[in-house]
DNA sequence: GCGTCACATTGAAATTTGTCAATATGTAAA
DNA sequence: TTTACATATTGACAAATTTCAATGTGACGC
């Protein structure tokens, strides 16, 4: 019931912070690793972490561990998924209710 | 710089919370008054009221007051506001830097 | 006017989220 | 194996968010 709309929130939630959306537009041009990232930003290296770790979980981001470092990268798929999701959150069912007006009170 | 991004993420903010998305789902089906709303929800009147101005404030829905009513119902083009800033946010820049592995450390 | 209804606003408490210092883990070089 | 490096985790604190009771505001009927 609720639960789905729990997990939903989730996926946005990737979207709601400043430093996030920052993060997502550097990896626009590709992947990146965290040390990268990091030189970017004005976050500490436990916060770009965090960060990671909230946009990895939403499927948004994908993350590949080569030796010492993590490269980061937008995942097509999980953008997508976030994409349909939208669209099925804010699109009108064309069935019926439309008719007439609903009565309050 | 960074507002742009502060902007952005207050767009998706509207789709974090749970009572949002529940509030969007009845929306779906029309518009609906406040009062409706409010008995499909477990929620009391002034966090419905709360919810509300979040997402009217963020584009993806808006009011009409009528008498002692306020009808609201999905904005169009919020929602395409927000699908295509989406969109945006995850497409990645077929330009440049694509060209071999960036070097770390 | 007076009372009531529908909704908004205020103020305060509880929860969640973002942040960093300190520390832990795992990898590679010396 | 010791050391340094890249990243993750923990713990604590500050800021933002959600929530509701109380109250305010505007519209309607009497």
């Amino acid at each position: 019931m609720e639960n789905r709309h729990i997990n939903n929130a989730k996926v946005f939630k990737a979207f709601c912070d400043e430093n996030r959306l920052q993060i997502l537009e550097l990896l626009q041009t590709g992947e990146k690793c965290a040390c990268v990232l990091l030189e970017s930003l004005k976050i500490s290296q436990p916060t770009l972490s965090h960060h990671m770790k909230i946009l990895c979980e939403s499927g948004i981001v994908t993350g590949r561990k080569e030796g010492k470092w993590t490269h980061y990268s937008i995942s097509h798929e999980g953008a997508q998924g976030a994409q349909s999701l939208l669209a099925k959150l804010t699109a009108l069912s064309l069935s019926h209710e439309s008719a007439g007006e609903a009565i309050c009170g």
